[in-house]
RNA sequence: GUGUCCGUAGCUCAGCUGGAUAGAGCAACGGCCUUCUAAGCCGUGGGUCGGGGGUUCGAAUCCCUUCGGGCACACCA
C-alpha cells in the first residue's frame, strides 16, 4: 500500500499542480522542526530559481490551494518557503486503520519481487565461530528476514570454508596421530566405519595446532599439502575422512547458529563447485580472458577509469592449484545457472573489499554474471573491545562466539535477579532471549561497515538505546493488554482505532505510520541500523504515550477500544521490527 | 607510495540524494510511583560537526586541500 508521505505528497503535488508549478515539487518529508510542524514541504524553494519566483511567493500561492485538503489540519507558508504542515487527526486515524489491516503494516511491496542470494556466514568446517562471525551471521540474518518481509525473494548461503589446505591439515594431523584408520589404508576395499573418529572438540583441537606447526615444519606442510592435492583429486580414504569431518563440523555449526537464531537456506561452501572448475577454467583461457603472469593464470580487470592500482584476478596459482577466487567464481556461475538471481549480495570483513571489486570485474568481464545481475559487496567493520582495540579475551587469544554469548546470558541473568522477582526457571529463560537481543541488538545499531565497540555493560542496559529497553516495551504493552483480557476486555477489531486526542498519542500514530516506508528503505538500503533507530523512536513515542494516558481507565468505551486497538499495533510493530531484526520479545520481563 | 573508509558533546553513536535553532543514549545534577511493569517519564548543564578554502539564497551533508587515525594493495581467505 501506498505510504502515508506519499498520499500527502500527492496532494501536496495537486496544489502544486494547480498553482501552475510541477507537481514534482510537493514532496513532503517529516518535519525536522517538530516544534513547529509535523510534515514539511520545501518544494517551494526548490522551484524558485525554475519559476523566477520567490520562493515565499510560491509557498503562499500552494499554501491556499491546499487549505482546503482533508488531510491537512495546518499548512502554513514561512519564510523564507517553507511550507510547515500538520495532518489531521482523522485523515491519520484512517490511514493508520488501513495500516493496522494490512498484511506487512503499510510497507509498500515492489511489482516484481527479487530474486535474492545472500552470501553471509563464512564459517569453517573444523574451526570453531569466533567473535569474527558473529557480525556476518547477524546482519546477514537480519537483511535476509528485512529484505523478506519487503516482499523479495531470499535465498541465504552460509558458503562454508570446507576445502582447500586448512582440511589437508587435519588430515596430515590426524593421519600422523592415528596411521593405524582404515581411512589411510590404500588397500582398504570395504564400507568406511560410521563413527567418525573424533569429536568437534577434537577437531578444533587439531586444526590451530597444525596450522603453526605447517608454519615451522616444512615437512609436514608438504604432507598437508599432498592430503589436500590427494582430497581434491578424489582419494576415497580422504573422502570419507573429510565426509566425517564435514558431518561432525555440521552438526556443530548449526547448532550454534541456531542458538543465534541463523538459519541458512544452503550449507554450500568452496567445495560444492570443485567440479566445475575445471570447466570453467578452460572457458577463460580459451576466450582469451586469462592469461599467465609469473606463473600463476590471471584475468586482467583493470579498466580506464582507474585512478588506482588494480592487480589482475588471480585464477589459478603458479603451481595450478585453485583458490578462493577460483571458487567464488565458480559458486557464482552455479549460482546463475541454479537461481538466475536478480542481486548477489556478499557479508564478508570489509577488509575483502578490493578482493571482491576484482572478483566481480572478472565475473562480469568473463560473462560469468550477467550485466543485469546486480553485485553488492557489504563489508562489514571490526567489532572492538572497550578499549577501542579488536576484541580478545582476556589473555589476548581470540574469543570464542559461545563464550561471548555464555558471558552476555551471565550478565543478562544477574540483572534480572536483581530486579522484579521471579522464578529461578522464568530468570533463566528470559536472560536467553534478552541476551540475545542484547548482543544483535547492539551490533544491528550501528552502522555495519562502520567498526564498533562491543559493551557488555551498555548492551545488556535496560536503559537507553538497547535491545532489553525495546523489549521492556513490548512487555509493558503487552502486560496492558493481558490484564484488559483479564478483566473481561476483548480485543477489538482493526479499524476500532479512533482520531488521537492528546499529541503523543497522535505522536505515537504518526511513528506506527511511517512503519512501511522506513522498513522498504531500510531493506533496500541494507540498512538494518536504520529499523533500530525506527525501533527506538517507536519504543520512545509509545513509552510517552503510555505515562500521559490512562487506557483501561478510559471511561468512554468507544475510545478505550480505539486506545486498546492502538496497543495491539503498537505491539504487532515492535515485535514484527524486532522479528525481522532477528530475535525475539518475551511475554514478562 | 596508491587506494579506501573514518574524524559530530567527557564516552558510545545517529543525522550525510543540501534546508529552519546539529540530535539521542550513557555519565553528572534535579523532579515524578495509594493509579495499566519507575527496567519508565519529565527537566538542567554540555558542540568552532578535525582545520582551511570553494560551490550555493542556504553546507555536518557536495567539491578541493590539509592534519590525524583505521584498513587494503596477486600465488591466504
Amino acid at each position: 500500500m501506498n505510504t502515508l508521505l506519499d498520499l500527502l505528497s500527492q496532494e501536496a503535488g495537486k496544489a502544486f499542480a494547480e498553482a501552475g508549478y510541477d507537481a514534482a515539487l510537493g514532496r513532503v518529508t517529516v518535519s525536522n522542526r517538530p516544534d513547529l510542524c509535523e510534515y514539511q514541504c520545501n518544494g517551494a524553494m526548490a522551484g524558485a530559481k525554475q519559476y523566477h519566483k520567490a520562493p515565499i511567493q510560491i509557498a503562499g500561492e500552494v499554501a491556499e490551494k491546499l487549505s482546503g485538503s482533508a488531510y491537512f489540519s495546518e499548512v502554513a507558508a514561512v519564510a523564507p518557503g517553507f511550507l510547515n504542515l500538520k495532518v489531521s487527526e482523522g485523515a491519520l486515524a484512517e490511514y493508520l486503520k488501513e495500516v493496522a489491516a494490512d498484511e506487512k503494516f503499510g510497507t509498500p511491496l515492489p511489482e516484481k519481487p527479487l530474486k535474492i542470494i545472500l552470501d553471509y556466514g563464512g564459517a569453517n568446517v573444523a574451526k570453531p565461530l569466533h567473535v569474527g562471525h558473529l557480525r556476518s551471521a547477524i546482519i546477514g540474518e537480519a537483511l535476509k528476514r528485512m529484505l523478506r518481509y519487503a516482499g523479495h525473494e531470499v535465498i541465504g548461503d552460509v558458503h562454508l570454508g570446507d576445502w582447500g589446505l586448512q582440511m589437508g591439515l587435519v588430515i596430515a594431523a590426524i593421519e600422523e596421530q592415528q596411521p593405524e584408520l582404515v581411512y589411510f589404508d590404500p588397500g582398504f576395499t570395504g564400507t568406511y566405519p560410521e563413527e567418525a573418529p573424533f569429536t568437534i572438540s577434537d577437531l578444533e583441537e587439531i586444526y590451530p595446532k597444525a596450522s603453526a606447526r605447517s608454519k615451522e615444519d616444512a615437512d609436514f606442510k608438504a604432507k598437508a599439502m599432498e592430503a589436500t592435492h590427494q582430497l581434491q583429486i578424489g582419494n576415497p580414504g580422504y573422502r570419507a575422512l573429510w565426509d566425517q569431518m564435514m558431518k561432525v563440523s555440521l552438526k556443530d555449526l548449526k547448532k550454534n547458529y541456531d542458538s543465534l537464531n541463523v538459519t541458512f537456506d544452503l550449507w554450500k561452501g568452496e567445495s560444492s563447485v570443485q567440479d566445475r572448475i575445471p570447466a570453467m577454467v578452460q572457458r577463460l583461457k580459451d576466450e582469451g580472458y586469462a592469461y599467465l603472469s609469473d606463473g600463476a593464470l590471471v584475468v586482467d580487470v583493470k579498466e580506464d577509469t582507474d585512478t588506482k592500482e588494480m592487480p589482475p584476478c588471480m585464477i589459478l596459482k603458479s603451481d595450478g592449484a585453485s583458490l578462493y577466487n577460483t571458487t567464488d567464481l565458480a559458486t557464482m556461475e552455479e549460482r546463475v545457472e541454479l537461481y538466475h538471481p536478480d542481486w548477489m549480495v556478499y557479508m564478508t570483513d570489509k577488509r575483502q573489499s578490493l578482493y571482491f571489486e576484482q572478483v566481480f570485474r572478472c565475473a562480469r568481464k568473463t560473462g560469468i554474471v550477467p550485466g543485469d545481475t546486480k553485485l553488492t559487496f557489504l563489508g562489514f567493520g571490526t567489532m572492538n573491545g572497550t578499549d577501542g582495540k579488536p576484541f580478545k579475551t582476556r589473555d589476548g587469544g581470540v574469543m570464542r562466539l559461545e563464550m561471548l554469548i555464555g558471558d552476555t546470558r551471565a550478565e543478562m541473568l544477574r540483572k534480572i535477579r536483581e530486579g522484579r522477582p521471579v522464578t529461578e526457571e522464568e530468570a533463566q529463560a528470559t536472560a536467553d532471549i534478552v541476551a540475545l537481543a542484547a548482543i544483535k541488538y547492539g551490533d544491528l545499531s550501528n552502522q555495519a561497515s562502520k567498526d564498533y565497540i562491543f559493551d557488555i555493560d551498555r548492551f545488556t542496559s535496560f536503559e537507553g538505546d538497547t535491545g532489553p529497553y525495546i523489549l521492556y516495551t513490548v512487555v509493558r504493552i503487552k502486560s496492558i493488554l493481558a490484564k484488559y483480557e483479564e478483566n473481561g476486555g476483548r480485543i477489538p477489531a482493526r479499524d476500532a482505532l479512533v482520531p488521537a486526542v492528546g499529541e503523543d498519542e497522535k505522536k505515537l500514530q504518526m511513528v506506527l505510520s511511517g512503519f512501511g516506508a522506513m522498513m522498504a528503505g531500510a531493506a533496500q538500503e541494507l540498512a538494518p541500523h536504520k529499523l533500530c533507530g525506527y525501533l527506538y523512536d517507536l519504543a520512545n513515542a509509545f513509552n510517552k504515550f503510555y505515562h500521559e494516558t490512562p487506557i483501561l481507565a478510559e471511561t468512554d468505551p468507544v475510545r478505550r477500544e480505539g486506545l486498546v486497538a492502538l496497543l495491539v499495533l503498537a505491539r504487532d510493530v515492535l515485535e514484527t521490527a524486532v522479528h525481522a531484526l532477528g530475535f525475539d520479545a518475551p511475554s514478562k520481563m
